[in-house]
DNA sequence: AATGAATGAGGGTTCATTCAT
DNA sequence: AATGAATGAACCCTCATTCAT
C-alpha cells in the first residue's frame, strides 16, 4: 500500500461519507487526495473498486467491534456490551460509519448479514436469562442500536451514554 | 394538475425511491413517464423543484399519520398508536416513505423537526403515566420506530405486528 | 395591429437591443410583453419574422431621417444636416438604433445600402463646392457619423454637439 | 500548450469571429477543431474561459500595435502612424479584429479603455503642433479609425490606403 | 385572437474511464 | 508508479416551435 494509495482511500472515504458515493466524482477524489485522476483507476480499477477497497479495509473494524461481544460468555455482559457499542465507536472512524449508513440507502447494500453473529449472541444471551421471547428481545436491541447509531451520525442531540444507562436499567444491568 | 404532470410525479417518486435522487436522471424520469424531458422543467422548473413537488405532496401523508396521535388524550393510546404507526403505512405509500429515508442520508434533509410534535406527545403521555424519565422513554420509542421503519423498508424479515405487540406488552398496553 | 402585437414588438425591440437577437429567447420576449409565447408565432411566424417586423417598422425612421437631407439643395446644408444627424436621433428611438448597430455585427446585415442615398447627396454637395475629391470627402463624413453613432450608443462621454461644431468649422460651415 | 489546445483556440476564434460568441456552440467548435467537446472544458473550464483565452492571447497584438505609436516622439509621426494603423493589420489577424468588433456589441465589452494610451498620445501630438483643440482632434481621429476599421472588416469597398493618404493631407502629413 | 401544454433538438458541462508518456 | 491529455456518453436544462383548446 503506497502512500498515495492511502491518500486516495482517505480522501474517498471522507468524500463518500460526506457527499455520498454517486455524488462524489473521481476527479474530486483525486483533487482532494492531491493525486492525478488516472492513478485511482490504476490502483482500484473502478470507482466501485475504490468503494470496495474502503469497505474491505473497514470490515476489520466491524469485526473488532463484534468479536469482544460474541466471545463473551456472561449473558448480561453480552447485552451490556451490545447496547454500549455505539459509545465505543472511535471518533476517527466516524466517516466510516457514516458511509455505512449512507450506503445502506444509496446502494442497496444490506448490512443485515453482518449483524447475524450479533443477533445470535444476543438471542443466546436472552435465552440463558430465561426471557420469554429471546429472538424478539434480540431483534429489539438491534433496532435500538440501529436507531441510535443513525441518530448520532445525523447529529442528533441525544446523549448516548445517558440513553444507554437508561436502557440497561430496563434489563436490570 | 394535468395528467402528464401526475405521470411525471409518479415516475419520479418511484425512481427516486428506488435509485436515489442523484442517481436518477431527468431523462430516465421522462422516459418512465412517457413524456418529453423538457416538460419536466416546464412544470417543475428544476430537478430539485420536481423533488420538492413530490415532498410537498407527501407532507399531507405525514400530517395524516401524526394528527391522530397528537390529538389523542388517553396517554396509553398515544403510546400504542405511535408504536403501531409503522403498521399503518399504506403499501401504496411505500415509495414515499422509502424516499424519506433515502433523502435523510443522501441530502442532509433532517426529518427530525417533523418528529417534534410526536416527541412532545409521547413525553406528555409518559408524564401522565408517572414514568420516571418521560423524555428518555419518548426518545426510546422514536428510536424504535425509526429502526423498525428502516428495517421494514429495507426488506427485513421482521414481522412488524408481532414486534409491536411484544413491545406494547412491555408498557402494559 | 392589436395592442398585444405592439406589446410584443416593443418588448422584443428592447430585449434585442439590450441583449442581442440570438441571446434573447422568445420566452423572455413573451414574459416581458405579458403575453403567451405561442402568440408571438401566431403573429410573426418566426423569431426571424419578429425581427423583420421590428426592422420594417423602423425603416420609416431611417427614411424620415434621410429625406430632409436628400431633398436639400444647398450643399453646405446637406453637409451640416448630415453631420448633425446623430443629434437628431430621438432618445425614444435609442433602442432601435442600438439594435441596428448590434445586428450589423451579430447577423451580417449590411446597412450599407441604406446609406447609399446619403453618400450620393454628400458626394454631390462636395462636387458643387468644388472639393477636389468629393467621393472621399463624402466617405469620410460617413465614417465619422458611423464612428460617432457607435460611440454614443456605447455610452461614450463624447459631447456630440461640441464635436459636431468642431467638425463643421473644418468645412467652414 | 498542446497541439489540440491550439486547434481549439484557432477553431474558436474563426467561429466566434464569423458567427458570434453566443451563436457558436461549443460542440461546433469541437467538431471544427477535430476534438472531443469535453476537451474544451478540461483546458478552458468554460465557454467564457475559452473566449478569455483567445482575448488574452490577442492582447499582445493590441499592444504591439500601440507601442510603436505611443513611444514615437515626433508628433506628426504619431498622427501618421495612428491613421495608418488599420493598414498595419495583418490579414492573419483579420478574425481577431473582427471578433473585437463583434464583442463590443454582443457582450458589453468596452474596448474603450484600451484606446486610452492612444488618445493621450494623439492629444499630446496635436498639442505640440499647436492645434487649437487637441482633445477634439484626437477624438476625431479615433472616431475615424473606428469607423474605417468597422467598414473594412464588414467588407466595404473602401480603399483604405487611398483614404488614409487623403486624410493625412488634411493634416499636412 | 389567445393560451398553455407539449415536444425534439440542441445548449453548456461533468462524468468515469483510457491511453501515451 | 504516476501523470495529464483525451474521449464519449450522459448530465441538467433551454430553445424555437406546434398544437389542441
Amino acid at each position: 500500500m503506497t502512500e498515495k494509495q492511502e491518500k486516495i482511500l482517505h480522501a474517498a472515504l471522507e468524500l463518500f461519507a460526506r457527499e455520498g458515493f454517486t455524488a462524489t466524482s473521481t476527479s474530486k477524489v483525486a483533487k482532494h487526495a492531491g493525486v492525478s485522476e488516472g492513478l485511482i483507476f490504476r490502483h482500484f480499477v473502478n470507482k466501485e473498486g475504490l468503494l470496495k477497497a474502503i469497505l474491505d479495509e473497514g470490515e476489520r473494524r466491524f469485526k473488532a467491534l463484534f468479536v469482544d461481544i460474541v466471545m463473551e460468555s456472561d449473558p448480561k455482559e453480552v447485552i451490556r456490551k451490545t447496547i454500549e457499542m455505539t459509545s465505543q465507536i472511535d471518533k476517527a472512524d466516524y466517516n466510516f460509519w457514516k458511509l455505512q449508513y449512507k450506503l445502506k440507502w444509496e446502494l442497496e447494500v444490506s448490512s443485515d448479514k453482518k449483524m447475524e453473529p450479533l443477533r445470535m449472541a444476543l438471542t443466546n444471551a436472552f435465552s440463558k436469562l430465561n426471557y420469554e421471547s429471546p429472538q424478539l428481545e434480540a431483534e429489539l436491541i438491534l433496532l435500538y442500536i440501529d436507531g441510535l447509531g443513525s441518530a448520532l451520525l445525523k447529529g442528533s442531540t441525544i446523549h448516548p451514554d445517558e440513553m444507554n444507562q437508561f436502557i440497561l436499567k430496563k434489563y436490570n444491568i
